[in-house]
RNA sequence: GGGCGAUUAACUCAGCGGCUAGAGUGCCUCCCUUACAAGGAGGAAGUCGGGGGUUCGAAUCCCUCAUCGCCCA
């Protein structure tokens, strides 16, 4: 197989991956790996979504941990699939029909809106899935699964119906986040807050039998005064304590409303005395339930006054407000007018104003289902990476709030409750059809609830509903619960908690301590762009990483996703004395990079393991192990040329193997091509095994034999590089080394040091005057005096020499203090005293050396 | 308002009780007769945010202040 120098990614990847999947390595085998299984579910990205850095990193991370435990021989088995996303999904065909053919979804009607929302999802709403192919993700794509097919809504009724029985799904009025374009309640997670200009305005209450006698407050909704039901002032305020149970007109409807004293209100914003609008806003619906006061509704679902607005009845919320301000001003209750910056809440989907609204909502008891799920994160069930997003979790959780799950969509999981004629409501399994009698009143069905579910009502069943539950189908049985989640910070409440809490709900054939969804959650970085913000689409700052693929190759967009975010064949195993240094060496660092590259991989620190892969490759492989070992293969007939090769082949192969998880295309590649060149037979790299270490072992005279020389070769090239000889110059050396073990390297490998530091010849002895025209470079307890050719200049050496001597003087001084603590000497570890004192002597000759030969030019 | 986190080289970060505090990028010097110029060989560069404490010993643990983020309300 003929390589070119450069790696052209476009010439491979399509194919290597259509290769992968041929070969079958996608779908797990438990027939050949056994029962020993590791499970991923991809978090379900929503069907309208692109991928952006974000995906592409957890993609990677999720391709590496699968990839890397497939070759550790579990039966892997990584899911993917997408959710239908309600809100999101059912906005962009609304505006692709209004914008394609003038109408609404009402002018369609239910059925036929619903069959052009499939259609869209059919012909787009598995684009994420396919960049997930580019990015080289080895997902079981016979499994992939979607939130709206049968089996996953069979899931869902499953579960309202269960949740239903429990009493643990209530229906109730209640306020809600509400989208006046959208005619919904939309979630927390579903709303954006935007800063904005705004104006906050003064409004004076007359009081009640009081002439000339009001209250000021203050509001930036001064529209919302129509159903005021409250003012509140803090009790311990002077400036209200003569008004103390006054009632207060409200201007322009004329209701009387009471003056309350509560404690939670800032006496020092603004006047002191906030209206209170249980119908319109969250911190009131509080207040005005500590206080009983009544709610009153202004809107109607399109945010237009109803008959509550009085004289504006039938005026839009934004015409309301300038109505209101021209009455009070000529009513003379408009006090000062000023600008104010404040965060405005916005839905997310139709980019229109939040009105926080009154309205019948379902409800699921979140307190019962924590319960479970809090145990299991203090008991050690599931673990967060990095751990600190523990106590994230658990803050939620301990403080859950009651989840709304109805939504006024179409898209979506109708709500399986039926009622009677008088209201009465049921869950059921299966349809009930109008007119057929309700299972518990028995009077006849009249209509199903119109409402649909939340689509975190679907997601949060993720883990098991795409293994086939209710039913415990063979892959429910061998793949739950799950291995590894991987995912960004900003869903843990959303989904994960609540996957947490279904696994232990609902997966109720398993022992309580085998319910956990999955074992490690892993919160991935957040991609920021140069300047360090986050990516958006609003700031135009997002980076494509199709773009990005196209360019540059899958391998090195994950490569550097994973390096920037921050957690083969055999050869005999060579008897220690035959094998030559270099080779001895080269594989004890194999040795030690493979046990830590698997711990790393083990604990997800992928970072670090790419990191030390990186290092292994470049800076002893490369370095020094191809350039010693150069001369053995180019020399025809030198017989340690064939012990050279192997040696080159192994480590070539465990080294792809290692990072055939983070750069899978160009391993594969050349993986084919190593085993084509050593005519060996191997399975594609994707199916092969994880190096297990066999035959290599960590040597340490030989690495320490090899850092001698190596230290000795840097000395020799600083030496040229501050005096500017030439790199490849051939200069005489004479070397003076103390140790006889230091002797004894030098002496035999006299070939490798000559080729790796441009030595002519060199001669060793234990100690020698320096001969003249020589600059020194010292290494340890070793003195290497280079002959210089002629005239050159040696000030630079000279200024790094006493350098040197200080740095090495001051380590001195620092250990003598240390040693001559009694306190440290007492209670230390004995083998750190001994560590110390070791590092001491060594210092001292290093430092004699340096002085000596300091002063010797 | 409540909580969480960060602050280490010019930049991005690692290290989280004991090596002379590291890496990548950038910078400076030198090197293009075969691994690689999107390169090689070297070098310079840090009061580990300030202050206090615990300890024989603190970048690392505790307290406090400052600045900057994020989340929740």
């Amino acid at each position: 197989m003929e390589l070119s120098t450069r790696f052209t990614p476009a010439e491979f990847e399509k194919e290597i991956y259509a290769e992968w999947d041929r070969s079958g390595g996608f779908q797990p085998k438990p027939e050949r790996h056994g029962e020993k299984t590791f499970t991923i579910m991809i978090p379900p990205p929503n069907v309208t979504g692109v991928l952006h850095m974000g995906h592409a990193l957890n993609g990677t991370i999720q391709d590496i941990v699968i990839r890397f435990r497939r070759m550790q021989g579990w039966t892997a088995l990584w899911v993917p699939g997408t959710d239908h996303a309600g809100i999101a999904t059912q906005a962009v065909v609304e505006k692709k029909l209004f914008a394609e053919e003038k109408k609404t979804r009402n002018d369609l009607g239910r059925d036929e809106f619903l069959k052009r929302v499939w259609a869209w999802k059919e012909e787009h709403g598995n684009y994420i899935l396919e960049q997930t192919r580019r990015l080289g993700c080895s997902c079981d794509w016979t499994r992939t699964r979607f939130t709206m097919e049968p089996m996953l809504s069979r899931a869902v009724r499953e579960s309202f119906v269960r949740l239903f029985e429990k009493g643990l799904i209530y229906r109730g009025p209640r306020l809600v986040n509400w989208d006046c374009v959208l005619e919904t309640a939309v979630g927390d997670d579903e709303i954006d807050y935007v800063e904005k200009k705004d104006k906050l305005y003064q409004i004076r209450y007359p009081v009640k039998g009081a002439a000339d006698t009001f209250v000021t407050v203050a509001t930036t909704r001064p529209e919302t005064m129509l159903g005021d039901t409250g003012v509140a002032v803090n009790p311990n305020d002077e400036r209200y304590a003569a008004l103390k149970g006054a009632t207060l007109i409200v201007p322009i409807v004329g209701r009387e409303i009471p003056l309350i004293g509560d404690e939670t209100v800032e006496m020092d914003f603004g006047t002191g005395a906030v209206k209170v609008t249980p119908g319109h806003d969250p911190a009131d619906y509080e207040r005005g339930k500590r206080f009983h006061l009544p709610v009153v509704n202004l809107y109607d679902k399109k945010g237009v006054l109803n008959a509550q607005g009085g004289p504006f009845a039938g005026l839009p919320r934004e015409k309301a407000r300038t109505a209101v301000v021209a009455k009070l001003e000529e009513l003379g209750l408009l006090g000062k007018v000023e600008d104010y910056v404040h965060n405005v809440a916005i839905s997310d989907r139709s980019k229109s104003v939040i009105e926080p609204l009154i309205s019948e909502q379902w409800f699921v008891s979140m307190q019962p289902l924590a319960k479970p799920a809090i145990a299991a994160v203090k008991n050690g069930a599931l673990t967060f990476r990095p751990e600190r997003w523990t106590k994230v979790d658990l803050a939620w959780l301990e403080n859950v709030r009651d989840w709304c799950i109805s939504r006024q969509l179409w898209w979506g999981h109708q709500i399986p409750v039926w009622y009677d004629a008088d209201g009465v409501p049921i869950a059921s399994r299966t349809d009930l059809a109008i007119g057929s009698p309700h299972p518990k009143t028995g009077k006849p069905i009249v209509r199903q609830d119109a409402d649909v579910l939340d689509t975190w009502a679907s997601s949060w069943l993720w883990p098991f509903a795409t293994l086939g539950w209710p039913d415990v189908t063979p892959d429910l049985a061998r793949f739950y619960p799950t291995q590894f989640l991987s995912t960004a910070q900003e869903i843990i409440y959303l989904w994960v908690a609540r996957m947490i809490m279904a696994g232990y709900e609902f997966m109720d054939h398993l022992p309580m301590d085998q319910r956990c969804a999955f074992e490690v959650c892993n919160v991935h970085a957040t991609v920021l762009d140069a300047k360090g913000r986050r990516m958006s689409k609003s700031l135009g700052n997002g980076i494509d990483p199709i773009e990005m693929i196209d360019k540059y190759g899958a391998d090195a967009v994950r490569y550097s996703l994973v390096l920037l975010s921050m957690e083969g064949p055999r050869t005999d195993g060579s008897s220690k004395s035959a094998a030559r240094l270099e080779d001895r060496w080269i594989l004890s660092r194999l040795a030690e990079v493979r046990e830590s590259v698997t711990a790393k991989l083990e604990a997800t620190q992928l970072n670090d393991a790419a990191t030390l892969l990186y290092q292994f490759v470049w800076n002893d492989f490369c370095d020094w192990y191809v350039e010693i070992v150069k001369p053995r293969i180019q020399t025809p007939g030198d017989p340690s040329g064939a012990a050279a090769r192997g040696t080159l082949a192994r480590v070539m192969a465990d080294v792809l193997a290692m990072l055939h998880p983070f750069t899978p295309y160009v391993t594969e590649v050349l993986w084919k091509a190593l085993h084509e060149t050593i005519g060996a037979r191997a399975p594609m790299l994707m199916n092969a095994s994880w190096p297990d270490g066999a035959g290599i072992a960590r040597d340490a005279e030989a690495e320490a034999q090899m850092g001698v020389i190596q230290d000795l070769v840097r000395a020799v090239r600083e030496v040229r590089n501050l005096t500017t000889i030439g790199e490849r110059k051939l200069l005489v050396a004479t070397i003076a080394a103390r140790k006889p073990t230091d002797r004894a390297v030098l002496g035999e490998h006299a070939a490798t040091v000559k080729a790796l530091a441009f030595l002519e010849r060199y001669d060793v002895h234990e100690s020698v005057a320096r001969p003249a025209g020589s600059a020194t470079a010292v290494s340890g307890a070793i003195e290497a005096f280079v002959e210089l050719p002629g005239e050159v200049d040696t000030a630079k050496l000279k200024d790094v020499l006493a350098r040197r001597v200080e740095k090495a003087r001051a380590g001195i001084a620092q250990l003598d203090a240390k040693l001559s603590n009694q306190g440290f000497l007492a209670k230390a570890d004995p083998a750190v005293v001994l560590e110390e004192r070791a590092r001491r002597a060594e210092l001292e000759v290093e430092l004699e050396l340096l002085e000596r030969n300091r002063a010797g030019f």
